[in-house]
DNA sequence: TGTACATCAGTGAACGCGCGTTCACTGATGTAC
DNA sequence: TGTACATCAGTGAACGCGCGTTCACTGATGTAC
């Protein structure tokens, strides 16, 4: 995608440089991976000297880390928009939930190699690690309320439920849904896969009603 | 780790370059990355011109598709180990084995990432995909060997399950066994959730005889 | 056992290239009065 | 409404650097006789 088009004349500023850094640095993860991209040709990209970025960002790998934590800002928002507060019932939504996990990582992939596959260090970058809990905790709140309709007797850790679904999904996306050519072929759809195995994980935890 | 030794005198010819390079571009990977891991810089390491590795090796990512190749040989050795043919009884040998993936992840984060996520295309490189396949294989034959334990009437289709549980432990493993600075934070060992994992999913196949 | 020769696996110098980063600068924009 | 000025967001030239790759070369090794 280029921001800066050829016809159109612009000015000496740009005006939506640090956009058009970000816009474009998905490009290129995209196309050549994380460790692909570039400072240089990022500001190449978006029509602009090669000293332009350092007036946004301090460095490649704080544009890197912004960009994952757009990634998981916009994770966390389609999340919950599948979870839809849980409406009609949880079970469904939580299932819708696990198809948005697949649908981010087929149609973002380059968000999606910036938030698990950048080599980005957890501990550094607070706010990407807030982003990153955050979309974790639209999961969690789906597997209370699954486990608030299950009879008290029988309830599951809902931590535990969370981190098992979060573990399962992140592994068909990463292996089977990726939209990238890092994917691997896979004799039905990846969304089939994943929602037979939350079923049958569900049925294990007896949460749901026979 | 540094093949060619200070003090040690060696001659004209290295003796094991290819080797020496290989073993320089695991270092690289698990410091780096798979994408700051360089051609020249793997040649210095193993104490060689930066021309030498063309004796060897195409180009930059013949060797990694060498790397990756090599680490699938591994992981299947490992995996196969750990199921040991099934012993003593087909489910604790299959826990075993998803405990094998994860001390793989952990111990050998280097080529885990060459092998997961260094963005080699599949379709490319025949014999790394092959290699890939052979490890999957294991993990098929151990369902196979968990399902011929089911009785007849409730048997399910054993490779769905090697996708589920592969899934499952490739997520635990990416999210929170990965033996680098991507790893998440888990509040219990990696080991026990997944293998509560597994057992859950095999309580909701009806594969524990209760 | 010795010698001639082919082959192999290195060297080191050279090349063009793109990257990251700094610097003094300059054009555009906004604001005080 | 106009003007002066501060601030901001760009430029473009320059730097040092490391990478990938090629090339003619040379030292070491193996083998035929």
């Amino acid at each position: 995608m280029r921001w800066q088009g050829h016809g159109e004349r612009r000015g000496y500023h740009h005006g939506n440089l640090r956009e058009a850094l970000i816009a474009a640095a998905l490009d290129l993860i995209s196309s050549k991976g994380p460790g692909g991209f570039t400072f240089a040709e990022a500001a190449r990209q978006a029509g602009v000297s090669a000293a332009a970025p350092y007036r946004h960002f301090r460095d490649r790998d704080t544009l890197l880390a912004d960009v994952a934590r757009r990634g998981f800002e916009l994770f966390a928002e389609r999340l919950a928009a599948a979870w839809d507060e849980g409406k009609p019932t949880p079970l469904p939504a939580l299932q819708r939930l696990g198809r948005a996990y697949l649908d981010f990582a087929r149609a973002e992939p380059a968000y999606y190699a910036a938030m698990f596959e950048a080599g980005l260090p957890i501990a550094n970058h607070a706010d990407y690690r807030a982003a990153s809990e955050k979309a974790f905790g639209i999961l969690k709140m789906a597997c209370d309320a699954v486990v608030a309709a299950m009879p008290q007797a029988t309830r599951p850790p809902a931590m535990m439920m969370a981190l098992h679904i979060w573990s399962l999904s992140h592994g068909v996306a990463s292996l089977f849904a990726r939209g990238d050519s890092a994917r691997r072929p896979l004799p039905m759809p990846a969304e089939d896969l994943l929602e037979a195995g939350v079923m049958i994980y569900l049925d294990g935890l007896g949460a749901r009603p026979e």
